[in-house]
DNA sequence: GCTTGACTTCGAGTGCACTCGAAGGGGGAG
DNA sequence: CTCCCCCTTCGAGTGCACTCGAAGTCAAGC
């Protein structure tokens, strides 16, 4: 490795964020990354900037931001400071939406541990009558 | 309506449940519900118990449950009572990966945060500087 | 000089959970 | 009698986010 300091190749990156190289190129033909830093040989090295910037998508995704809203953060974040309005507002209704899903499963989550409840009770009896 | 204290009509199911008369059926035909009671003309009558039935899938569904094991799980309830143990078990999976999730877009939620932090100090600058 | 890993474009395939529409029929309430 | 809601089977379509594979090229490292 003669990179030390270029930057990650594709594969690095890609074992550093946690999806695949087929997903990060996806990704940047996407336009949710913009066009990465390339090496003599046009290689893919992606910066530490270039990295947390993938991490932060991979929250927004995992938190179940759709694609097109990366997108749409994307290109706001491209056109400067000027966007920082919009991608404030973003991110607030963004958040909405995350608390209203912790919400939404914690409240079924009551349901679950209910049920678990009475199949511990179920289970209990027949326990004590197969044991004696 | 003559069906007074009879069951729910599909579409009254669907209503009440959230989910569409289309899936309903389709649900039926999965085998996530057990073959709907009928009235004289053959048309579904949902009764209390199979609406809550729904309502415990609806939540299952929510929390990310895939079909395939409100199916196994379906097909445990239909076995009755010898089968509580393997359901609980099932719970207690599906409740892992629920808290899990819940953990996940908590500590997700946090750099959305953070990020709302950032631009709200830098929205707040952009005033300042515009307005005075 | 050969292997390895990277590059490109392209389109097709996957998995999930619906979702819809067509076609044709039946029964009950107003 | 006529709506309207319901029934059936069937298969196809949708949306999302990948995911994969093919085909061909290129350059660096051993």
């Amino acid at each position: 490795m003669s990179h030390i300091g270029a930057g990650a190749t594709v594969s690095e990156a890609a074992a550093k964020v946690g999806l695949s190289v087929h997903t990060l190129r996806w990704y940047e033909q996407e336009g949710l990354v913009e066009p990465v830093g390339r090496d003599t040989a046009g290689r893919r090295r992606y910066s530490d900037g270039e990295l947390d910037w993938l991490v932060l998508l991979t929250k927004l995704r995992s938190t179940g931001m759709p694609v097109r809203d990366m997108r749409r953060y994307a290109e706001l974040a491209r056109l400067g400071d000027g966007t920082v309005g919009q991608r404030l507002r973003l991110f607030q209704e963004h958040r909405e939406r995350v608390l209203r899903r912790i919400a939404e499963l914690q409240r079924d989550l009551e349901a679950i541990e209910y049920k678990i409840e009475i199949y511990g009770q179920m289970g209990c009896e027949y326990e004590a009558t197969s044991t004696g």
